[in-house]
DNA sequence: TAACTCAGTGCAACTATGTTGCAAAATATA
DNA sequence: TATATTTTGCAACATAGTTGCACTGAGTTA
């Protein structure tokens, strides 16, 4: 197994399990973000569904991942880029999502614009969802 | 019950029935949005699940409510702006979620600033979720 | 590397959430 | 008021997510 999610694992005061060795790698290996079931089917052999929900956990809860609200009611999670490692967000990106292959990416590359509010609103999160259609999908 | 309920539930060709009544009058008598889960409970007399799952259905279809994705999985429901009844969206608000007292409200007022996107990329709709604190929980 | 400790896993059982088919009831229409 | 059509409620099911507990396996120390 990659020597890299080792790395992430121990970085983050995790011991390296099979399960999150394993769950870990797709992350790694995909571009776009996956959904619980995604991770539970795509794991090969799989493990124990409570485990798929404790792994993820634990990777939100460290910074490793970070989840993507979607309009149908699906949390999607995507690896956070490195500065998020050490415990704390820098979700300053948005999402997209691909209504016709379905996929869901990370927009590493561009600022969330700011964001209006009424007085003595507070903001401390902004989360942005474009839904869309991707290159690869228009060029069909 | 409210003959704006009837007439709301009449321009939609919808059948006036007592639950579609009482759960519009749910969303006219609340300014913040509702889950599922709320209009279950608040119904008083609850309807059967199916039922109220059928009729928000309905709702979103006529373009009487919208949904508002929430991090944390729920879907919340809040009432269209006048100008959605005809069928058509014109979600070009935001909203937003008070971490301390849980509201969930539409900005009605507030235009979504235009987000980047990769080239080639098409976008249909965008969806922003603002979590923070309210100027009611603020003052507190 | 053997033994110990504790975090992590898997199972079972449960709750919550959402869906479908169908018969009964209520609504709209003539 | 009678009839055609919608809507509701029930039952049964499917999926999603949670909790407690016993066991396993990873990390650590000698």
């Amino acid at each position: 197994m990659n020597t890299k999610v080792h790395d992430i694992l121990r970085r983050n005061q995790l011991s390296v399990t099979a399960s999150r060795e394993k769950i870990l790698n797709l992350f790694l290996t995909n571009t776009r973000a996956l959904a619980h079931a995604d991770i539970e089917h795509k794991a090969g052999e799989r493990f124990d569904r409570v485990t798929v929900y404790r792994t993820l956990q634990t990777f939100v809860e460290k910074g490793i991942l970070h989840t993507i609200p979607t309009a149908d009611n699906s949390v999607k999670y995507a690896l956070c880029k490195n500065d998020c490692f050490e415990g704390h967000h820098h979700d300053n990106h948005y999402h997209f999502i691909c209504s016709v292959c379905g996929k869901t990416e990370c927009l590493e590359d561009f600022v969330i614009p700011s964001v209006k509010l009424p007085k003595e609103y507070l903001a401390n999160n902004v989360e942005i969802v474009v839904n869309g259609v991707c290159g690869i999908c228009r060029k069909k």
